[in-house]
DNA sequence: ACCTGAACACCGTTCAAGT
DNA sequence: ACCTGAACACCGTTCAAGT
């Protein structure tokens, strides 16, 4: 029996080193088979053959584990055709999360639960931010948009992250101090979230996001829509 | 010292008995006051003065524990004035929801997690449906209405159900051998909730609401409304 | 009918130690 | 630098027993 070692080891990846992108790898592949609510450490630890502290070498905690999961995920969204109008570039945006939501069932309560926004997740916001942008919106407008858009942006609501969809400011919830530094490189990479934030700052001295008035402006977006297609005779198909 | 009783009881209920709105009463106050991670089955009984396992003769499990607390909560939407034109009425329903969001800030992730529709949770969606039918929608409009205004709703996404807002079949996922009484019931109860499935059905064979097809409907509604106000000129204030 | 006690099979994470 | 072992302070829930 012993010699007879032509059976592979029983998963565990053989090699001795874990990694931070192998650690998640493996994470988003048990989540994908069995889903988030069997995804912990102890679980994740053992199917890579390591005691559960071990993860920690790669992993702050677990929120940076689903953090994690879902930046590589959303990193992969797939951009549009260059070609395309702004509305079509939209709306391929928005299908591809809705897209990334059906491969990976667990996506939406971990987006859901998630409490910072990673660089891909503000990545996707600055891209869609941007398509609207190229058709020529202001950028007041393109923030009332991005909420009216809220869940659909994601293919679910974002109204997990404290402040709103539309909303900009770093991760941290408070009006926080802005080191410019730090401001310039948001706007080297994030120009058009950067951007809202200026706008929306200048405009209501406050600088903080009126969650309340932009719920509202979506609910009477919609009500205007269906009262439209109401008076229009619409029927389905 | 022993003899100074002027001190209250340190808190848990004095009286004997449990009861279930009792034990769901604890719940929504424990997770008002510390959250919703921090309301664990232990923690409650602990609180109430009692051991773990006597909350489960009041409650199947922990999930019906929390649907409990949502039903409670749900229940006491407050209704619009009855004056009240159909837009103004759905729009009063709607800011109910986000009132008790803002109240119970646990409610929103509870919901989320929910996993069945409690009475109170289709009553709400009743009465909207009802309110968009006394416009004069087609229930067919109704339906995709539900779906646009969707999160809107409840005030978060209602996605997490896994049929989608307007989708109207039974607690159950599967299409469900239709019990006839049950079904009667259910139309007593909830006319429209039940009327939107029964067009639904009528309209497309399967009988399965597209939830394709209304995440697209809703999603170019909103471009379409988008840029409309884009093309009046639109500016915010 | 309602509550208890002890137990089972789990969690995330800290801390001190090994190599 | 990376992984281990043992421990701490928790979970939800079953099962058999008490009153």
């Amino acid at each position: 029996m012993y010699t007879m070692s032509s059976e592979p080891p029983p998963t565990p990846r053989a090699a001795g080193r874990l990694s931070r992108s192998g650690v998640l790898e493996a994470a988003v592949a048990l989540a994908d088979r069995e889903g988030l609510e069997s995804l912990s450490m102890r679980r994740l630890a053992s199917e890579l053959g390591v005691v559960p502290m071990a993860l920690y070498k790669h992993v702050a905690d677990k929120d940076d584990l689903v953090a994690g999961m879902i930046d590589q995920i959303v990193a992969d969204y797939r951009a549009p055709q260059p070609g395309l109008d702004w509305r079509a570039a939209v709306r391929g945006r928005i299908m591809a999360a809705r897209d990334a939501l059906h491969e990976h069932p667990w996506l939406r309560s971990a987006l859901e639960r998630a409490t910072q926004r990673t660089p891909a997740v503000l990545g996707h916001m600055d891209a869609v931010a941007g398509e609207l942008r190229r058709g020529g919106l202001s950028y007041d407008l393109v923030h009332h948009a991005m909420h009216a858009l809220g869940h659909r942006i994601w293919g679910f609501s974002p109204e997990a992250f404290s402040d709103g969809a539309g909303s900009t400011t770093a991760p941290d919830a408070e009006p926080a101090p802005v080191d410019p530094a730090q401001l310039a490189a948001m706007a080297e990479r994030y120009p058009h979230v950067v951007a809202i934030a200026l706008d929306t700052a200048q405009r209501a001295p406050g600088g903080a996001c009126d969650t309340e008035a932009e719920f509202a402006f979506t609910l009477d977006l919609l009500l205007d829509a269906v009262s439209s297609l109401h008076a229009a005779g619409w029927r389905s198909r």
